[in-house]
This record gives structure tokens, sequence and C-alpha cells, in this order.
DNA sequence: CGTTACATTTACGTTAACGTCATCTTTCCT
DNA sequence: AGGAAAGATGACGTTAACGTAAATGTAACG
């Protein structure tokens, strides 16, 4: 089999819309861990994967340090469980704050469509007085 | 009336949480628009209703200058309502990117919650084991 | 009137998360 | 073989969003 289920990097950034200094800055902290073909990365199923909750975790706004401990709840090889209720504390603390976050954005949601309604209502009100003018 | 509905720097800081080299930068940036009392600062109730706006937008990893345009819809004078049909464009953009968000937020916190309870799995598996090993 | 206590302005410092060269191998293609 | 293309490794630059320190002002209190 040619496809051994690796990418290159030029793949990756492709397939995730990101740039090659991203991932290498994403090696660099640890969140990914590509293998090696002599000099090159090859990215995996797993660091594609990471990848994909990595730019997930960005978009609700946690840091990149935050996310890179999540992580670990993520993708716990079976030898290192030991810090694992500790994992698993900060990941109740995570779900906390996501879930307050939406009901906050909800929230916030229902507000600004007010907004909208109040900005639908003016303009209709200056395009009907528009030819008056 | 001695509450003339204003506040000083620190009562903002204290209802807020910010610090004041936070509020003077949200003013250079034109976020609010604290009237003055000689030097200091005096923030009005309009202010609050900003600030506000502005430290849930942060929440939602809105940049500064994304809230700052947000605001224009929320605080209009009706003199300068021009501009009104393409704020009103924006906040309906910034409405379906919020409901994508909680969207995806919803799946994340569906997944996070999976993976917790396997975290709980694994935890009370260890436990029985503890006494054995 | 002196001294705390809080404010203001100015300006340089800091951190996160990359961008942007410059330089050097490695690889692939004809 | 020999260039073009892709990848790697520094190293310095950049932006946002404040932090922090210095110098100064002013207001209230005993």
């Amino acid at each position: 089999m040619m496809t051994d289920d690796t990418m290159t990097i030029r793949q990756m950034c492709e397939a995730f819309d990101v740039t090659p200094r991203t991932l290498r800055f994403y090696e660099a902290k640890e969140l990914i861990f590509p293998i090696r073909d002599g000099t090159r990365r090859l990215f995996t199923k797993r660091d594609r994967a990471r990848l994909k909750l990595i730019l997930r975790g960005k978009r609700f706004g946690f840091s990149l340090e935050e996310i890179r401990q999540l992580l670990e709840l993520y993708h716990m090889d079976d030898s290192q469980v030991t810090q694992l209720s500790q994992t698993y504390d900060l990941a109740l603390k995570h779900l906390a704050e996501m879930e307050s976050q939406r009901d906050e954005l909800n929230e916030a949601i229902a507000e600004l469509k007010e907004q909208i309604a109040w900005g639908e209502s003016e303009l209709s009100r200056r395009q009907s007085s528009e030819s008056v003018a």
C-alpha cells in the first residue's frame, strides 16, 4: 500500500486550511506529533483527529495551552493514564464552561435578533418616507 | 440627587471586574465614551450597557474591532442612522456565525460528555483493581 | 497644610499565535 | 545530471489586548 494512512504537510494544509507554519508551530507546542520520514513530517490519523479538535477549540476561544491539556483526555495512551483523574476534573470544568457559554450565546442570539428586527422596521420606515423627502 | 447615574472608574472596575487600564483602553479604541468631570472620567449608563456587550462579545471570541462595529447597531443615535443597512448586514452575519457556533458547541459538548463517561469508567476500573496490585 | 488615596497621561513591556524572510536540504521529473 | 518544487530550520517581525511603571495632578481628610 502506498497510502499508509499518513499525509504530507501540504496535504494537511489543504485539508484543514492552515499554513505549514501553523502545523510546525503546533508540533513545537506539543499539540501534534507527526512522525518523521527522514527529515520530513508525516501526519497520522491521530494528528488529524487532534488538529480537528484544536481548530474547534480555537473557535470556542480556548488558548492553545488549554487545548493541549484537554487533548490529553481525548488521546490517552493506556500507559500514562496516571493523571487521568486530574484531566477528568479539567474536562468537567471545561464542560461546565462550554455549557454556560452555550446558554449565554443563546441569550445573545435572542437579543441580537431583537435588534435586527428593530433595524428592519427602521429600514422600512426610512424607505417609505424616502419618496416624500 | 447625588447619584446622577454615573460611576467612577473604580466603581466600574469593581462592578465589571476589569482594570482601569482596560477601561481607558476601550475608550481609546472608541468602544465607550465616558464623559469628563474636569480630567476625570464618569461612566454613564450607556457606557455600562456597552461594556456589558463588549465583555460578552469577548467571551464569544470576537475581536474588539468586530465588537465596536456591532455596538453601532445597539447604540445608534437617530441622527447617523445612515449606515444602518450596512450595520444591519453585519449583524446578520454575526447572527449566523453565532448560531453556527452554538450548534458546533452543542456537538462538542456531546462529544466531551462521551469522553468524560469513558474517563469515569476507566477511573472505576482502576480503582477496583487497585487493591489487587 | 501636609499626606494619603485615587486619577491621568505617556510610554515602554509582554504574551499568544502565528507571518515572513533567508538559507539549506531533499526529492522528483525529464 | 540538473533545475523546479517541496520541506526543514532558524530567526526576526507583527498584531491584539492589555500590563506595568514613571511622572504628575487633584481631591479629601485630619
